[in-house]
RNA sequence: GGAGAAUUGGCCGAGUGGCUUAAGGCGCUCGCUUGGAAAGCGGGUAUACCUCAAAAGGGUAUCGGGGGUUCGAAUCCCUCAUUCUCCGCCA
């Protein structure tokens, strides 16, 4: 969510910034609603706070008059008080509407993307930001897609899910279940070794939670939802994780931030189905580890970078093909100033997956978290808040099992060995 | 799940309708004092919004959340949440 305040006071940069994400000039008009609904509301509040101090004052003489026993003078000022809430209660009912309007109204303004975000409607428009230099992992014709090997290896059960839960939940076994387990074991022990402290949250969050880091009420049908405990299951541990700190305050010494967290990540990816989504491709349910920066605004944008060649890293030592792409306008994320995705090259598939997407929110969620710092002035700052997937399991497991196919099995590889314990699935 | 008790500032804690501008203490911080430190003494120390060109100052709201009663609520009522004790169930 964006501040009323820097509406106010950048309109026209956010005009040209909205107009990368391609809004329209008709929708560049919510801007000066937000401002009029704001200044507006200001009225309103000042309105109603002259009339809360005179009831307030008059409350005050009311007592010393009842003690001072001149009881007429009192009922008199009683009165007047009658009066006087009633015109609260009006100023009160406006007030309140302009504050939920004008937040409805912010709701719907997406972030500020920074400057090196390209121009573009879709992700044919995203520019590659680092190509994969090397030759491109050719397979002979016989190579299998990772849906068949995994019924060869019997190390991946997708019809199982459906028995079990319904389609999309996938069940491993096997050595595919210790290959799971490894990877998320080597990400954490990465993750840590950069710096970042591991964090195990809740899997279920509150609505407050949800609010904040902006699922809702953006992406409501994306997550599952507990109706009787008003409880959403979570669709990355960005939301609990990130949760930690809202609504704090804290030390300009204590950035940055760093946190990190496995969880189970649940998404209902509602009406998706067809060839591009087949096997690990997308899942109600997958495994993901987390990386979750707050950051010193001066200091965000090194950040992003630093959590780029983290995931850069993972990907080199699972030898995997990868390129990163620049997110353009079109394609960025409400809440996002800056995305880099990484994709990975699935040589069976013959197509590039998704398997992390890093992003700087700048102020964007912290605004909504009320995350902020004090500055050296002893002035209260709102913090920048980063994170990415460092890594995304399913389409990793995906495109292992594709490319590292040979006519003996699969092949782990070299930096996984000592967390899956064998060397070759077969 | 049932019964009872509780929730006050960074922390402890007083406060049963107007004397609260939330006492007192601890912590933190600034100053005085000192050769230096401790002790002592004095000051400061929540958040959001409004007002003000800015600063200073002023106003409003917030005593777990929400709602209500009242001229007036930390205090009374309703409701929800959380914590503790006991019972039940349980990996």
């Amino acid at each position: 969510m964006l501040q009323v305040s820097r509406i106010k006071a950048e309109k026209n940069n956010i005009i040209t910034a909205l107009g990368k994400r391609g809004w329209s000039s008709d929708r560049m008009a919510i801007l000066d609603q937000v401002i009029e609904l704001d200044n507006s509301r200001k009225s309103i509040q000042t309105e109603n706070d002259s009339y809360l101090s005179e009831r307030n004052s008059l409350s005050k003489e009311i007592g010393q008059l009842f003690k001072a026993g001149k009881q007429d003078e009192a009922n008199e000022a009683k009165k007047k008080v009658e009066l006087l809430k009633t015109q609260i209660a009006e100023t009160e009912e406006k007030l309140g509407r302009a504050v939920s309007k004008l937040e409805e109204l912010l709701l719907e303004i997406p972030n500020i993307p920074h400057s090196s975000v390209p121009a573009g409607q879709t992700d044919e428009d995203n520019e590659v930001a680092k190509p994969w230099s090397d030759a491109l992992p050719e397979l002979g014709s016989e190579a299998l897609p990772h849906w068949e090997l995994a019924t060869k290896y019997n190390i991946l059960d997708m019809k199982l899910g459906v028995k079990i839960t319904g389609a999309g939940f996938p069940v491993f076994r096997g050595k595919g279940s210790r290959l799971q387990r490894a990877l998320i074991n080597f990400f954490l022990d990465e993750a840590s070794k950069a710096g970042y402290e591991e964090i195990v949250p809740p899997l279920l969050v509150n609505a407050d939670s949800a609010k904040a880091t902006g699922q809702l009420p953006d992406k409501e049908g994306q997550m599952y939802y507990v109706e009787k405990d008003d409880l959403y299951l979570i669709p990355t541990a960005e939301v609990p994780v990130t949760n930690i700190y809202r609504g704090d305050i804290v030390n300009v010494a204590d950035f940055p931030i760093k946190l990190t967290g496995y969880t189970q990540c649940f998404r209902r990816e509602a009406g998706s189905y067809g060839a591009d989504v087949k096997g690990l491709n997308r899942v109600h349910q997958f495994d993901k580890v987390e990386i979750v920066q707050f950051q010193h605004p001066d200091q965000s944008y090194i950040a992003l970078e630093e959590m780029v060649q983290h995931v850069e890293g993972l990907l080199q030592k699972l030898e995997l093909p990868y390129r990163i792409l620049r997110l353009c306008g079109g394609d960025l994320s409400f809440a996002s100033a800056l995305t880099y995705d990484l994709e990975v090259y699935s040589a069976a598939q013959k197509r590039w997956l998704e398997v992390s997407s890093v992003s700087n929110f700048e102020t964007f969620q912290s605004n909504r978290l009320k995350l902020r710092y004090k500055d050296a002035d002893g002035k209260k700052q709102l913090a920048h808040t980063l994170n990415g997937s460092a890594l995304a399991l399913a389409r990793i497991i995906a495109a292992l099992l594709e490319n590292n196919q040979t006519e003996k099995g699969i092949v782990i590889p070299e930096a996984l060995r000592s967390y899956t314990g064998f060397d070759i699935i077969d």
